[in-house]
DNA sequence: TATTGTTATACTCTATAACTATA
DNA sequence: TATAGTTATAGAGTATAACAATA
């Protein structure tokens, strides 16, 4: 496997935690205008398919224990419910509300409203970065 | 200003964080293996410059009475340590240590390298990449 | 008066360990 | 035995409020 040029590889690091820093700026208002945090976010955004508890728990690489406190919060607010496993009475299914949905849509919404330069990209050069960043991450 | 087709917009939501939950997988394991938090490798991030502890709360998008702690276990770890500003006395200037250059480093190498289609780009394409980010972000 | 950094407090996040129910 | 989810506990992250030093 051929090693790009670090010079590249060094603005291409500068660019894309400049683009972190860009969404995070717009989710974080968003966040406390919702009275959410990051946490709870990330779990309403993992949720675009219904997931058990341990599959969210490997998603934020973080252990099993924390996800209990998470979905309560989201469940006492009515952004999540949870449901059985028909085949695997251990399993709890978390699944999104309609709340939760116009929620996760609202923070997508902030996030990707702070991105300047989206309506500067012709339809073309958007496929273009689409394929480039799935090439990119394999 | 034009608004993109929703479909390609959609895609680039989903090509985007899919490259956040790659960065975040080989970020966490070596984070894990330095015994250190996001907070502090985000930190450690933010100082490419000597900055204030208020400059660090507003790129936190945080409270500075936060920084306080996370600054004190980044400067018993040896990797930032604190300086005094000479042209106001109120300020404290943090500054990265050459350990904290190298964990920097480290972890940088950490996130970068589970991006398994980076080396099938050519310098052309990393250039594009590069350059479509930066219209992106504005 | 306004700003910088700190301390005190309360709630949330996180890892570890131990437990119950189920496979 | 192994796995899913929960509970208990302690250390770290966070916002709020209040404070001392400096501008």
């Amino acid at each position: 496997m051929r090693a790009p040029t670090s010079a590249a590889l060094q603005i291409l690091s500068t660019r894309i935690t400049g683009l972190l820093d860009c969404l995070s700026q717009g989710l974080h208002g968003e966040l406390r205008a919702q009275d959410l945090t990051p946490p709870l976010a990330m779990t309403l955004r993992l949720l675009d398919e219904p997931r058990s508890m341990r599959s969210l728990a490997d998603a934020h690489h973080c252990d099993a224990s924390n996800i209990t406190g998470i979905v309560d919060r989201l469940e006492k607010r009515g952004l999540v419910e949870r449901c059985a496993d028909p085949t695997d009475r251990r399993v709890t299914v978390i699944r999104r509300s309609p709340a939760g949905d116009a929620m996760r849509a609202r923070l997508v919404g902030a996030a990707f409203g702070t991105l300047a330069g989206l309506g500067t990209l012709s339809d073309t050069e958007l496929d273009q970065l689409n394929d480039l960043l799935a090439r990119l991450v394999g």
